[in-house]
Parts: C-alpha cells; structure tokens; sequence
DNA sequence: CCGCTCCATCTTGTATACAAGAATACCGAA
DNA sequence: TTCGGTATTCTTGTATACAAGATGGAGCGG
C-alpha cells in the first residue's frame, strides 16, 4: 500500500473518512426523526464508536450545528435541536424563492436535450411510484431539482438548498406521506416539467410554488401533532433596533 | 472575578472570544484585498499571534473555509483563496433573489412606524454622502438592508446573505468606488423607499433589482483589471449526469 | 425522614504531543 | 560547476492530556 499510518488510520480508512460517515449518518438520524430533539450526544462516546478521536467528531458536530441540527451547551452537553417554526418558514422562504427563480431561467435557457433529460426523470418517478419505492422516488425527486438549478445555469446553489433543505425535510418526515401523496407529487413534476417543455416561465414558476409548498402548508397541524418534536417560539419578539 | 481560568484564559478573554477578533480580522483582511490570493496562513503563527491554541485557531479556519474564502492543501498549507467567478455569478444570484422577493414582501407589509425607519435611514445616509465617509455609509447600507429583510419577516435570511455577500463585496472592494458612485447609491435607495412608501411592489423589487446589479455589472471589467485576484474559469466543464 | 454538603463523574473547551508528508536547504560527488 | 541524495524543517491531520464547570448521588447531620 502507498503510505499506510497505523495511528492515523484504522481498517484503510481515514479518520475524515469515518468523520464524515459520522456526519452522514447523524444527519439521517435527526432529519428522519430517528433521534428525537432533546436526545443527547457523547463526543466521547461517538469517538469510541467510530474508532477516531475527538476532535474529527468536533468538526462534524460543529458543521451539524451550523445546520441548525443541535445545540451544543458548554460543560453541559450536546443535543438534537427542536424544529424551529421560524427556521423552518426561513427555509422554505429560501428555497421556494431561489428555485422559483431558478425555474424560471431554466424554462427560458433549456436545451432540448435537456428536457428529454427531465423526461427521463419523469418515467424514473413513473415506475418508483407504481412500485411504491419511496426512498427512490425521493431520491429521483432531488436529483431533478438539482439539475433543473443546473439547467438555470447555477449548478452550485443547489449546495447551500441542500443545507437549508435539511429544516424542511425533518417536517416533511413527520408527516408520513402516503402513496396517493407521492402520486400528486409525481403529478406536480409532470406540470413542471410539460411547463418548461412548452417554455411557458409564468406557468412553471406558478407550478414550482403550489409544489414546494404542498409539503409547507401542512406544517402547523404537524406541530400540533408532534409537539414534543417542536421549540415553542415566544410568538414574535420583534426586537427593536437601535 | 468569577472564575478566571489562567491556563484558559488570558487578558481576561476566553479563546474563544480571540477566535472570534481572529475570524473579524481574516474575514476583513481576505474581502477587503489586503491579503491577496495565494497568500499563506499558518495555524502556528496566527496561535501564537493571539495567544491561544491551534484549535480555535483551526475552527476559525474551517468557518472561513466555509465561506470560500480559504483554500486548505493538506500537510503543504492554508491559503487565500482566488476570487471564483463562477461562486460570484452565484452569489449574486442567490442575493438578488432572496432581497428582490424580500423587498416585495416587505411593501406589502410595511407599517407606517417601518416606513419612518427607513426615512431615517436615508436622512443619515445623506449625511453620510455629504461627509465621504464610505464606511459609514457601508455601514448603514448593510443595516438599512437588514432591516429591509427584517420588516419582510424574514429576519434571519439576512445571516445567510450576509455569508454570501463576502465573495460580492471582494469584488467590489476592487473597484475602489468613489463619489459619484456613492451618491448613486444613496439615490438608489432614495428610489427604493419611494416604492415600498407608495406601496408600489412592482416598482420597489424592479430598483432593488438594478441596485443590486450596479456593483455587479462591473465585474468582468474588473476581472481584466486584476488578473493576480481571480481563478481563470475552465469554461465551464458543464459536467453530464449519470 | 428530610435536607444539606461533598465528592466522584460526567460534559465540553483548550492546549499540546505526535504522525506523516512535502518542500527546501545543504552537502558531497561527478 | 552541476547534479543528486539526504536531512532538516516546514505544513496540516490526529490523538490525547488537562482544565473548569455542572450534575447527580452518596453520606452525614438535623
């Protein structure tokens, strides 16, 4: 092998490499509701487990922490951070603004190649939801909204959605959608994409906001059913400045 | 004192709060051209420079890292980074984006109270002109926008701009803007009020529009002016999907 | 039985030691 | 003089030791 250290690393594997294996999986485990807000992290402990020290783990926690994900108390603890109701109408602010927008370039830039590529994507979608393939279909369903944002010509402002996206998702699993829900939205990609197709910018604009908020507008009744999920904001302080 | 640890703290500060003069003054340095692209950083110096460890000192690095503002080669070092034309063109996308739906927002919801705020705003703005003090009026700028998103009701959308705005403000530092350019700037913001006053949505997002794209129209110019700042681009790989 | 105090044991924050690789200076040989 | 090899000294990455504080339980006194 090249140059294999015994001390930096373990089975041909970096301690970056587990770190963000690390990152990965807690990312997973909060968003998809698996840990619990309030649920707590051991720096020690997640550093015995992934047989790496801690300071790969502080750089993981930090970045979780940038994503709002936890919340870390000095001599206290590390914590799985509540759903911010403000946070999450901040996200959806984003990324419904910037893929609105995006939509919008991408129907008046688009190649033809490149809506036979959306095409494709749709008869991917088609044959996830006849099988009833979540996981695939969700997984289809962010790949095309990356590329629609390459087609606008700006590739990399899917990067900082994705990390504002992680707000949205973690409501979006709360809500356990069922078949007929992916259904609509396999529906709503149709319009989308048909709206590009026939470089209507209007309609596919409109077509991009009724979808990315048919997740959003149920998001007060899952607060109201996962309370224990949610921070209860001190209903708009409003701060003056000076 | 309360509690003053000797070994944790010195000068009465915490490293953390070095950390943070560490972060102002890299970030300050990097977007204002005093440190130019390629220059070196080393963790050992800048912790003996502030008298704190290399592990403040390294989680300062990875936030500017973040922000693009770094480039880290692993066991060679850590250096400015050059001005990606492609992250600017991004930038100001996401930028306009997010300000010209928020200035929309925020002509629809403006409170009487709010418009005064602004008014306010403008009057300092003018003394600000009249004195040449630039820093001043960037100062104002920055807030008066703040404060733009704040009424949208979208306060914290600003942080992310903010983190944004680095790679649009290292060009603009370039372009040594004088005078006339900050009178201009001042009646642009004159013009913006006047809409979101007058209730006029249509007209407010369409002048915030163009006042975010004065500085920006530039840039090619100023990419052929300093050459040294800026990574040549592979015009664009345009990289095909699997 | 209740309550207070102290200590053992957690936590994260910080400093430091060590590892591995890259660059450079230096020295010897052709 | 020039070329090549070697050793020193940089760099960042990683592990670990230590510090300070908070928490919870044990033990003792009322």
């Amino acid at each position: 092998m090249w140059g294999m250290a015994r001390t930096a690393m373990d089975r041909f594997e970096t301690a970056k490499a587990k770190g963000d294996r690390l990152h990965q999986h807690l990312h997973a485990d909060i968003v998809s509701g698996r840990m619990r807000p309030g649920e707590r992290l051991s720096e020690t402990r997640l550093a015995e487990r992934y047989a790496i020290s801690r300071t790969p783990v502080r750089e993981v926690l930090r970045r979780l922490l940038e994503e709002g994900l936890l919340r870390v108390v000095p001599q206290i603890g590390t914590f799985v951070a509540p759903i911010n109701l403000a946070a999450v109408r901040d996200s959806q602010f984003i990324r419904e603004t910037l893929e609105c927008r995006a939509v919008r370039l991408a129907t008046e830039n688009r190649t033809q190649e490149q809506c036979r590529l959306l095409r494709r994507y749709l008869a991917q979608q088609a044959r996830l939801v006849s099988a009833g393939d979540r996981l695939g279909f969700f997984a289809s369903d962010e790949a095309m909204h990356r590329d629609i944002m390459r087609i606008a010509d700006h590739p990399s402002v899917w990067d900082l959605i994705a990390s504002v996206k992680a707000q949205l998702d973690r409501v979006r699993y709360l809500s356990l959608d069922d078949d007929a829900w992916l259904a609509m939205i396999f529906r709503q990609h149709q319009e989308i994409v048909d709206h590009i197709d026939k470089r209507d910018a209007d309609s596919a604009e409109r077509a991009m906001q009724a979808h990315l908020r048919t997740a959003f507008g149920a998001i007060e009744r899952i607060a109201e059913l996962h309370p224990d999920f949610f921070e209860q904001a001190a209903t708009h302080p409003q701060k003056e400045i000076a």
